[in-house]
DNA sequence: TTTAAGTTTCAATATATTTTGAAAATTCAG
DNA sequence: CTGAATTTTCAAAATATATTGAAACTTAAA
């Protein structure tokens, strides 16, 4: 396969992967673009590149570098921004983490926290079966959390497996 | 708070949560009232509870048998077919888990491998970036692949914390 | 069989999300 | 300052996704 065949196939399919996860297929193409080119591109390199409208590429950049995936880089001589994004895909997947832990699992858990409160009679099944529902979930959300921060203090071998090679 | 409040809070959050994680919301909003539901419901109950139509709630409960987190139950005597959903939220999760890995990572692994190869010169600087970062970003998806399979194998011990202590 | 209850399908419709593009705002060289 | 280059905003348009509801289909009791 060609390079150029092989880029457009990756940008495109990773826009498609990223839908399934409740991300934006743009913001996931621009991402995969970035991760691909060796200088950093103009938000105008990004419009040709991907066919899209400027205000599309400016939103969704706006939004790569709020999850900390992507940076403004300053050209010295230019007057135009250009952006690149984080190579290392460890740090790129524990920042990704960092990010829905932060902006899902912690509201969720709180939500749930509120949830385990019921005011009704505590020997009706209903209100056990909430309860236990509820509290089940919260117990593997806050599992989770834990885990998930042990995961972003640790270092690249939790995940490329010398660590868990003991569980085999 | 009152049980049947919490009830409706619990549903429509969770259809709110689902929805980030590209779960349909009414999906997630059917898979909510079953968990919390003592007993089987009826393609009818769940049209009064959530307010949705006929074939709404068709579609997404024959989704969620696909999921493997809702099964039919037949109630003797009763013409009408009822629907029960997994209650154990450790099974619901390497459930989930599980599915997502075979619909999602295991496609995306195949992909990646697929786009390793590259014919032109092995030697450009494109080429070897472009091969580095869909090489480091299998190598991910195949950790958390065996990872993930691992998760599934173990017993609930894996997930309420005995193992991971062993790293804190 | 017949037929009524129950289930499924799917084209049409409604809703939600994304994208555009031009105007407004900002930045900075001259 | 001034104005051209660049970035940002956001209402309108386009697209994608979810929902409806009625007709078609299936099932099983009479």
């Amino acid at each position: 396969m060609k390079l150029s065949e092989a880029k457009q196939q990756f940008i495109s399919s990773w826009g498609a992967f990223g839908t399934q996860w409740g991300i934006n297929r743009t913001m996931a193409q621009i991402h995969a673009l970035l991760l691909v080119s060796i200088n950093p591109l103009t938000q105008d390199d990004m419009m040709e590149e991907l066919s899209i409208s400027r205000g599309n590429v400016n939103m969704n950049i706006r939004d790569l570098i709020g999850w900390g995936l992507v940076d403004r880089v300053i050209i010295s001589g230019e007057r135009k921004e250009y952006f690149t994004a984080e190579k290392d895909i460890w740090k790129v997947a524990t920042q990704i983490i960092k990010e829905r832990k932060k902006r899902e699992l912690d509201p969720m858990i709180k939500l749930l926290s509120q949830l385990e409160n019921i005011d009704d009679d505590k020997k009706d099944k209903e209100v056990q079966q909430f309860t236990q529902v509820v509290g089940s979930i919260k117990k593997l959300g806050l599992q989770a959390d834990k885990t998930l921060d042990l995961m972003i203090k640790a270092d690249e071998n939790w995940f490329t497996g010398s660590i868990l090679k003991m569980f085999k």
